[in-house]
DNA sequence: GTCTATATGTCGATAGAC
DNA sequence: GTCTATCGACATATAGAC
């Protein structure tokens, strides 16, 4: 990942080299010249596979978006029926994303949302996208666990994740890294309360 | 604070201007004209007051990292000596701030993490010191409950305060705005149960 | 599809008068 | 300190040959 392979087809050189820059420095401070050199493709080649910059944005959050959602799929299936361990798997997901992607600088996603203001950006459809499916699956799984009130639970859980999420930033910003915290240990707590009382 | 004053010096026009482009679009989707034009300022004037656009994002971030401490050393005064209201202070800030500036977007300081990746931009600094005093001060807040573990109890503040500052950008994205949820309550609860065990 | 070379716009910053 | 006008650099995107 770190070298792309130079017979890998130009598009995939493209957005693996896109998705190791826009992740690590940003994406608006990323230009163009900079992606089309670590891809090793020339300009003109880039723009017959995406309609401009913003497409090639939009099409590294879907990459980004489909790889987080098969590495939960594969963990929610390891999960069978227990409706705990699935209410908790979003948190497993994220232990083993972070060992098969980069997550150094904290969620792509929450990056992209600082950026990506403009609603007709090309891209922005897809942060809709996952925020929806994001809360809808965890409102699922809450429920899942005969929690009485299923949407706090939810609530609680997507809290814990965006804490997760936001201290990757946070301890890439430098100075001195705050201690990390088991955060499923405070989600299984959550599961556990709510499944008592309402 | 959404129409400048014509009056007001120009320094502060241009501080106001570009807290809330920065602060709602973006840093750098916020050109220099745009600052400008909402100051009612002309560009020498800016160069005259700043050495550039980086160090009028530097000042941006100042500004808002003082206001937040002033807000929470305000709370933190009411708080008399009680330590368990003392170490939930952060959490009454927040809500605080958010009747007094624009907070529909998240944290401002998350923000401008994700579009300053380089150490020597005049900016950093603010984002490392920032990142510090608050991180020292909940190991403070934390170890004066008696906690047993305060570092622990700390992270755990830590954790609910991204989350919930995160939570606020995800809103912000659009799609159905996920429900909030009391994290102060979450955080009466972790602090009460450090205070019994370890 | 891929290359080299180039057009076009925008942004940050400055010059020089007042 | 403030203005008007403008420079120079860079980034995105395209033209045209192969």
């Amino acid at each position: 990942m770190v070298e792309e392979s130079a017979r890998a087809p130009a598009r995939t050189r493209l957005l693996d080299a896109a998705e190791e820059l826009f992740y690590e420095r940003g994406i608006a401070a990323t230009g163009v010249d900079s992606v089309l050199r670590r891809a090793h493709v020339a300009p003109a080649t880039l723009y017959a596979h995406f309609a401009g910059k913003d497409h090639l944005v939009a099409a590294y959050l879907q990459r980004r978006h489909e790889r987080w959602w098969d590495v939960w799929d594969d963990v929610l299936e390891r999960c069978g029926d227990d409706p705990v361990r699935r209410a908790l798997s979003v948190f497993d997901a994220l232990a083993e994303l972070g060992s098969r992607s980069r997550t150094g600088r904290g969620c792509a996603f929450l990056g992209a949302a600082v950026e990506i203001t403009d609603p007709d950006h090309p891209a922005h459809a897809w942060l809709v996208t996952g925020n929806r499916l994001l809360t809808d699956r965890l409102r699922e799984l809450a429920a899942g666990t005969g929690a009485l009130d299923a949407d706090a639970l939810a609530a609680e859980l997507l809290l814990l994740y965006d804490g997760e999420l936001a201290a990757g930033r946070r301890r890439a910003t430098g100075g001195s890294p705050p201690p990390s915290v088991a955060v499923r240990d405070l989600a299984a707590a959550a599961v556990d309360r709510h499944r008592r009382a309402g």
